[in-house]
DNA sequence: TAAGATGCGTTATAACTTAACGTTCTGATT
DNA sequence: AATCAGAACGTTAAGTTATAACGCATCTTA
């Protein structure tokens, strides 16, 4: 991969590690134009997925948009819980749920290889207001 | 609601039962025009927002896709495990493992309301062959 | 440097979803 | 039964999200 794709990478990151809500792409692409007016939606998007597959940003399926990973290490399978009033968004490992989850799947035979775990509702501060 | 609505309804639930794998709103869509060809988009989406809210059917948020319930109570929370190979979908449902999601994202105080579970992998059939 | 491969930017378009609005249907009240 | 208010519908139009395709640039190896 080039310079400039990692750079794309650092520079999407930044933007989305500086925002307290998940992003949508076109909401960074929005802030990356302000650097370069000509960039496309195509370059974002192969950002994120370079980074997405490492695990350094999060897809949130059910909202179609996207967070930096908040933990130190990327390689695990997140739970993701998803204020539906102030947008903010928890991350959550369980390995114990994580088995248990591929365990329930398998019993049919089926071979999990990717897990979207999110939840919807309300974090501490919005379901206290 | 009319009674054009909730034909919609279950002409739509019988496109969706009819085909094995999941099936976007735009294919429903065109399944749909050959007997009514001036059928718009949100006639389509506003039958699946009253058949998804009711649980009748489900939305794969991983991706933009729908599925019929399997199950004969459609008052739960689905875990759907799709096949990346032969796009079929098995539901389970499992109320201990609900619960342990619940308690992790319950630690910060999340007070969670909808869970979205997805689980991408092969089939059994998919598997062995 | 030349040949080949990889990946990048760009244009264009596809796919998914909803806003807005006027009409029609329903059912409640007179 | 006639009228009215509110809900739901179809339709047009547009907004949002995502990717195909292609040619150019850059890197790689000889």
């Amino acid at each position: 991969m080039s310079k400039r794709g990692k750079q794309m990478q650092t520079e999407l990151l930044s933007v989305l590690r500086s925002h307290h809500a998940p992003m949508s792409a076109y909401e960074m692409l929005g802030c990356l134009r302000e650097e370069n007016p000509r960039l496309a939606p195509p370059t974002v998007y192969r950002a994120l997925a370079a980074l997405t597959d490492r695990g350094s940003v999060h897809r949130l399926e059910s909202l179609n948009a996207f967070v930096a990973c908040q933990r130190d290490r990327h390689d695990h399978a997140s739970i993701l819980s998803i204020c539906d009033d102030c947008g903010g968004v928890e991350e959550n490992i369980s390995t114990e749920l994580l088995k248990k989850l591929s365990s329930i799947a398998g019993k049919s035979g089926f071979a999990p290889a990717r897990h979207v775990i999110e939840i919807h509702g309300h974090c501490a501060s919005c379901e206290s207001a």
